[in-house]
DNA sequence: AATAGCAACAACCGCAGTCCC
DNA sequence: AGGGACTGCGGTTGTTGCTAT
């Protein structure tokens, strides 16, 4: 007898999730957590599979995330992790609070494989690709020694520790990441319960166009204020590392 | 203005590890 | 001890937006 299949495959959606499915998804998890992923989306009345229903979950709706880029510190430490772990993404994102493996590894397969490539690093094993005649260039225009050390301290002198970023450098780093204008809308729409919630029918970047459009920008903060001017302050101050998640939600309710 | 190519990232797939009966 | 069920991980793909021509 085979295994059974992780989720029947007849009529269980696939491709970019839309808005109403993530609230339900949050809904759902926020109320009775996620006992078993299989049987979150029957639960949740959504047409996924579990597996779709825990990676969208963690990759995109945990409130815990950070959104947007890696700043300097974050791509610092993950050159680090890499070189030490390899491709252990998880590894490496339990070491970046609020940022996911599947986060941490297109960040690395689309930015810095090819800033340590142009820097003369081999990006798989973090020595020197070759010996140039000339000094690189880096990607900030300052010239890099082409005597790099072995080891990746080369490409990274100061972070040496295998652990999380320090609240300082946390804080520091998080001065470009903005919360996601999105998640504010649907984390609110969950806690305010709002019925007027209607994406229905709509195809999933056309559902979030809209939303889409609020890139990110300090013009922004004029939607986060209006949410938090509802009494939706986002989850910014709240450790959630150390604290039950459905306690923390609720207890973050206005 | 149209379109081809590229970049970014969300999501899927398949495998491995772990748990539980 | 063995096998099924489930979760987690890493690799890969598909889609969309952006940029250059």
């Amino acid at each position: 007898m085979g295994r059974q299949p992780c989720c029947d495959k007849l009529g269980v959606k696939k491709g970019p999730w839309t808005a109403e499915e993530d609230k339900k998804l949050v809904n759902f998890i926020i109320t009775h957590g996620h006992c078993c992923w299989r049987s979150v989306p029957k639960l949740a009345g959504l047409r996924r599979c579990g597996k779709s229903c825990r990676l969208r979950w963690t990759n995109y709706l945990r409130p815990d995330l950070k959104r947007g880029l890696l700043n300097d510190d974050e791509e610092q430490l993950v050159i680090d992790l890499h070189a030490r772990l390899g491709n252990r993404w998880s590894k490496i994102a339990a070491r970046l609070p609020g940022r996911t493996d599947n986060e941490i590894k297109n960040h690395w397969n689309t930015h810095i494989k090819k800033k340590l490539t142009k820097m003369g690093i081999d990006p798989v094993t973090h020595e020197p690709l070759h010996q140039p005649d000339t000094p690189y260039e880096a990607s900030d225009g300052a010239a890099i020694n082409d005597h790099q050390p072995k080891d990746c301290g080369n490409v990274s002198s100061t972070t040496t520790e295998l652990s999380p970023l320090t609240d300082e450098s946390r804080s520091s780093s998080e001065s470009g990441n903005e919360e996601d204008p999105l998640m504010n809308v649907i984390w609110s729409e969950v806690f305010l319960n709002d019925l007027s919630w209607n994406f229905t029918g709509l195809s999933s970047r056309e559902e979030y166009g809209e939303l889409d459009t609020l890139s990110w920008s300090l013009d922004n903060r004029n939607i986060l204020d209006d949410h938090q001017s509802f009494g939706f302050g986002g989850f910014g101050e709240i450790d959630f590392n150390s604290l039950d998640i459905n306690t923390t939600i609720k207890s973050s309710l206005p």
